[in-house]
DNA sequence: CACTTAATAGGAATTATTCTTAATAAGGAA
DNA sequence: TTCCTTATTAAGAATAATTCCTATTAAGTG
């Protein structure tokens, strides 16, 4: 696999120092499950982290390992792949667009291309399938959530 | 807003000629819950396209919606913004890259940059807010699932 | 108008995620 | 080291979103 050349260890340690920087205890919890993600490529959901944590963290809870995913998202260390919102939502615009997330609010923005603006699709997504559809999501807090 | 500017009864045609190609009867409902997401602009979720079409339909249930939210973007009529997977997925990969979502399976592949590559930022996505990250996402049918 | 079956209503069930509360342990101070 | 404060955790209940089940309805066809 296209496997991330910093080895576990280093960024273990930049975590402890993220924790550091921030007040936040180094737990083992903390450590563990960011190990788990961290040392995986095939962006595990919450439940797989905690099988896995469990196996050295036999006490480890269901929700020990949501709160610190969400911490871990929160401090920059990991990011979600889908599902930022709570819920599904829809659009029925075929025209070509793109959208902003807002990751506070949950509220959604249409991006519509300015002039020239196009969307390349990366020529070896086009080995992995089938593509149906290609679309940027910028994620970010909207003006409302900052004030 | 930047409404669309094919009016809702031309794109409610297009539906029913879908349908008929398709082989699927053209129902009250269908046409209503299609209705409401294609005349607004606010991307609703299934909550809010059923408070909506219960207006018209007062015994709509829950699980037609669902039903039929699902149903349209099957037949490419409608698209989900997000929530593509049913659970939530993490990554603690930092180096920009991008997904490949298989809308059948789950799977989540990476797509790593080939040279050269870039995304470019969309200028009017700045105006919307602070940016935390940009991502593109393309979705489609993995190799695997089609056999 | 009758028939076939896709589609629906209603409510129960399931799944993912979050909340509540008492107990624990990390990190700082003595 | 030992003690203290309080962030963090475990456990399980609660909630929220979505899907399933089954009897009923109605779309489209002949």
């Amino acid at each position: 696999m296209n496997q991330n050349t910093q080895n576990i260890d280093d960024k273990i340690e930049s975590l402890k120092q993220r924790c550091q920087e921030l007040g936040m205890r180094v737990t083992n919890q903390r450590v563990e499950i960011f190990r788990e993600v961290a040392s995986s490529c095939e962006h595990p959901d919450a439940e797989t982290v905690y099988e896995r944590v469990k196996h050295r963290l036999p006490n480890i809870s269901f929700d020990t390992v949501y709160r610190t995913l969400a911490s871990l998202e929160d401090m920059n260390m990991i990011f979600r792949v889908d599902n930022l919102l709570p819920k599904a939502r829809f659009d029925a615009d075929k025209r070509p667009h793109n959208h902003f997330l807002c990751i506070k609010c949950g509220e959604v923005y249409d991006i519509f291309p300015e002039d020239g603006y196009k969307i390349e699709i990366p020529e070896n997504s086009k080995k992995l399938g089938e593509i149906k559809d290609v679309n940027l999501q910028v994620r970010g807090i909207c003006n409302k959530c900052r004030h």
